[in-house]
DNA sequence: ATCCTTGTCAACCAGCTGGTTGAGAAAGCT
DNA sequence: AGCTTTCTCAACCAGCTGGTTGACAAGGAT
């Protein structure tokens, strides 16, 4: 349980019963009976499944009598998207370079400099 | 193999590893040696790493000599965003009409109408 | 031709994962 | 007090995962 933050969280969503339950939860929160309802599968999984979000931090759990209701922590997305947007922009920033640099060339460069090694970076 | 996209995508990025090579290959492209050298495994543990970000989609492998060049396809990032911003503006949506509710309610609305029950929590 | 570099495939292994069933805690209902 | 509802904990099991080592294919280099 000790892994990073990050990839709990994609961890958690790997699994399209629990992206599922995600999206439900979205619309407003939920008891585990009422999570479980859609699912052929024991209630005991089902409070596994969401054992793993609330420790990906994706979700929380109050108390309401007996009732369990289980709440969407969105926040948690940020985490994700920052890492993805850091490195989709970096690889769009690098094709723009590259467009950049083709659209500069004059028509007859010989495509192989001297050079037999790779260009650094 | 046959596993949904986006629960591919997810799995593949659960892992530290695999980021952090996907962090290089934002970068640019890099050959396997190259993208193995941080990392204290065997060279065979990189490409078993390699063969599930490309099953993921994530990563493209061309040939160029012995060499196999390893670039990032970066469009696949757009599977997850598309599905995370989705759920996230939802829940957000949710959020905001509840402010709206309780900024609309009268100043003094007793919390608990008729029941002389426990005090407002 | 032979060797070296680069990388993959196959078999194996320990540990995690998602499922099951059984037992039981917590809180309301009668 | 006793029953019912809601949910979790514990033990077990099959299958996937990430790592290992050994063999070998593909393609220069000598």
């Amino acid at each position: 349980m000790a892994a990073d933050a990050l990839s709990q969280v994609f961890s958690a969503l790997a699994d399209p019963t629990r992206r599922d339950m995600v999206a439900r939860l979205a619309v407003g929160d939920a008891t585990v009976n009422e999570l479980a309802a859609p699912y052929d599968v024991s209630l005991q999984a089902v409070s596994k499944h969401l054992k793993v979000l609330e420790d990906a931090g994706l979700v929380s759990r109050s108390r309401e009598a007996q009732r369990r209701p289980v709440h969407l922590e969105a926040q948690v997305f940020d985490l994700m998207t920052t890492w993805i947007e850091r490195y989709r922009r970096q690889a769009e920033e690098r094709y723009r370079r590259l467009d950049d640099v083709l659209a500069a060339l004059p028509d007859d460069v010989p495509p192989m400099p001297p050079t037999p090694e790779g260009p650094p970076t």
